[in-house]
DNA sequence: TGGACATATATCCCTTTGGACATTCGTCAA
DNA sequence: TTGACGAATGTCCAAAGGGATATATGTCCA
């Protein structure tokens, strides 16, 4: 997992990311959803490709790709690590620190 | 969240954040800790700091970080979104499962 | 007060990397 | 075939950012 904190630190990779949430996309698609040149799609999705997290497939002229999710779990459980923090009493910091926001997750798996 | 992504992309700054799982520390426990040195360790407090990150508490000449965790919840959530895609199959090429996965709606674009 | 200790900051250097642009490669259809 | 289309690659450039080093700030103690 050792640079998938760096993938992630790229707002379009996420951005593309987030735009493949629903299933496979082309190029194309990606570029439309995105406000990102074809070639900056492309090189994006070649650095998320070539670390796994991304997979390609090929239809005609088209290139789809799609997520590999498993790739993001060692991530997701690193930061879940910190989750006991998150409700934490903080004693002596006081109420400046209930600046974050209440709102609960919609739904846990 | 913008930026927590950014933070964590930084192999130094997740040392500190390891270093800090069990309670506060004291920055020179940290450069113990870590292999950075006591600049670059001050720095990245400094950035982590400035993002909320992690908080300061101030005793005599010593400085004792702690990390405010709820900081890091929206970068959790967003990387638990991806968690559906945890146990997808992906046993033999992967592109035959894609293509037709078992319950979802086809897309034409 | 002096000086050791703890930490922060300032400056320089150097590598990394994302975007823009141009071009190339590959595929479809008439 | 040709040409339109979809996507990938190559090159250049500028900005960002981390490390090393040196120095400054602040605090304790004798």
């Amino acid at each position: 997992m050792a640079d998938v904190f760096q993938l992630l630190a790229e707002p379009s990779r996420r951005q593309l990311l987030e735009a493949l949430r629903d299933g496979e996309r082309s190029v194309n698609d990606l570029v439309d959803r995105t406000r990102m040149s074809q070639p900056s799609v492309s090189k994006q999705l070649r650095i998320l490709r070539d670390s796994g997290v991304v997979t390609l497939r090929t239809a005609g002229r088209r290139h789809l790709y799609s997520i590999r999710g498993g790739s993001l779990r060692p991530a997701s459980e690193w930061l879940s690590y910190y989750a006991r923090f998150w409700q934490e009493g903080l004693s002596r910091m006081d109420e400046a620190l209930r600046r974050d926001p209440p709102s609960r997750p919609r739904r846990k798996r």
